[in-house]
DNA sequence: CTGAAAGCGCTTACAG
DNA sequence: CTGAAAGCGCTTACAG
């Protein structure tokens, strides 16, 4: 930088003052600074503007897993637009455990990120609240409870009304013994997704079929399969069943292929996210889109408005699409 | 910093010492320090200790996509490591453009990671060579060509020997019409699994069937279902296809489905790399196993031990394992 | 074993 | 419209 101040003959003041675009200058300085700039091939350091801006362009974005296609994908649209506004993303993978998931605002704040959004995360309300507290910007994705929401922005699908469209289209078919297949209910979207489920069928004068719910492991396909092999041998009469996700439905497709239940003529199955396996299996599974590219990308502005000042603490809903496949017609 | 110093009655000199573990320092005074930093919550700034030592703690990782499962394994794998030695990664996603590819590495540069590690590249080795060339420390995995090698740590999948290993089994199982399903030249392991295929026929005494390379899209499913559903049309006397990955498998096997073809028993079908869609779809898949977080494991050690000033520009060769399930017994 | 001081490469009041 | 100087929070020769 002081190469550059001196072939162009002027201080280091200035140069800083021309890429900046801040303050007055003469067209005739900017243009010689921008020529020896150009001639000298030279870049600012980034760490130094850092120490002296308090600003690292950096953004912490924390999900309970790379594994998960959901996440990924919301990950790509949060990359796209933070890429657009020359901030850079630091990913962060929890596995879903909560100890993980407290370490990495903690790390986040020693990398000095500028901000920080977090995906789904596991923690309870209680814990999360002091973490949201000691973090100017934060915007929460998926998140459990409500004590943080005046400290933070906050997106959600609106999974009650998702389950909803879920259930009034297996009932529009003629079924009217249905069942949830879902995950243990340690994240927003578990517990919300399965109420709606109870809500919908409440609304059109059903009871769930087996009255408990089936809880399975979610994030792979194997709690679906075994989880339902159980129930549909326990209760033959199902003959519909809203799932948690796309990897548990794809489970119970299994098992009936398995048990030589056919879907969707005995038992008509709907998955929740539209991943790709979505649309890979046989049958294709009818499910619920959630915009997951959008979501990453709102994210982002959220997160950004919050930085630069605008700090409201709002709310945004976000709704699922019915697609409809050859699991359920 | 000063705080401390002044509360433990000393310099930030001597603070700095104790923290880095640098000099000799008498036990009492670096209890002294501990404490104060303690009592403080003092935490060093990263920033101001990167523009001091011109270390950043970060290491920048290329991959060409974030939603392909082989990837972000490979990214688990070395997120870990990277974290057990107090690096974090900085994970950037081309899509597999050459233009963003390059643009990555400048990227990082003006980011100042400690280090690189790039997954695949699709830029040819004249374009990669003069940005390994401006790294002090790159790992390459999967790298086209030859004259980056001089400079850069490297690690390869044998896929010539991992095709040796689906061919020899298909062959073994007493398949004589074989072909080779597989992507477009434009990445090392693309190259190398197709010759590969080639060199096994030719040690077996056969000849590809048909004579021509049948070329899809590989990135999605659907490629390899609409390359396949012709193929077989046109050479219905095939009996075994090995696949240039285990999306493009699967797309075959749908074709199969489809066509009423019969997995394994009229065609056996062979994929690569074993991701978890392999063992989901039906009927499951022969595959070759990939140790994908291994790999990304070892690209970060390798990394660490350049940054770190042994610079030895090693090539790691990583072996394949067949997995052997329902779609080619 | 410890300290005073310069330096890393920027930005930003304060003057003019 | 431009500059001199202090400061961001560390590290590291150089002295003692």
């Amino acid at each position: 930088m002081a190469d550059v101040a001196h072939q162009a003959g002027v201080t280091k003041t200035t140069v800083s003052r021309v890429l900046n675009n801040k303050g007055e200058i003469s067209d005739e300085t900017r243009q010689k600074v921008l020529d020896a700039v150009e001639q000298l091939g030279y870049r600012r350091s980034r760490i130094a503007r850092s120490l002296a801006t308090d600003q690292t362009f950096l953004l912490g974005f924390i999900v309970p897993s790379i594994s998960n296609e959901f996440f990924t994908e919301i990950v790509r649209g949060a990359e796209d637009t933070a890429w657009e506004k020359d901030y850079k993303i630091l990913l962060c993978n929890t596995e879903g455990d909560w100890a993980r998931e407290e370490g990495m605002f903690l790390f986040l704040e020693d990398i000095q990120v500028d901000g920080i959004v977090v995906c789904a995360p596991r923690l309870p309300e209680e814990h999360l609240l002091p973490l949201v507290e000691q973090f100017q910007n934060v915007v929460v994705v998926n998140g459990q409870g409500i004590a943080w929401r005046e400290l933070a922005g906050s997106i959600e699908t609106d999974d009650v009304g998702g389950m909803a469209k879920a259930v009034d289209h297996l009932v529009a078919a003629g079924r009217r013994h249905l069942t949830y297949l879902g995950g243990p209910l340690d994240a927003r979207t578990s517990t919300e997704r399965y109420h709606g489920f109870l809500n919908a069928l409440n609304a059109a004068g059903l009871t769930p079929e087996p009255a408990e719910r089936a809880i399975c492991f979610p994030t792979n396909l194997e709690g679906g399969y075994s989880c339902f092999k159980q129930l549909i041998r326990a209760y033959p009469q199902t003959d519909g069943v809203a799932c948690f996700n796309d990897l548990v439905a794809a489970g119970a497709i299994r098992a009936c292929n398995e048990l030589g239940v056919r879907v969707p003529d005995d038992v008509a199955v709907v998955g929740c996210d539209d991943i790709q396996l979505a649309n890979l299996i046989q049958p294709s599974l009818t499910t619920l889109q959630t915009p997951k590219q959008h979501i990453g990308a709102l994210a982002i502005h959220m997160l950004l408005e919050r930085i630069n000042g605008q700090r409201d603490h709002e709310t945004v809903t976000i709704d699922q699409q019915l697609i409809i496949r050859e699991s359920a017609p």
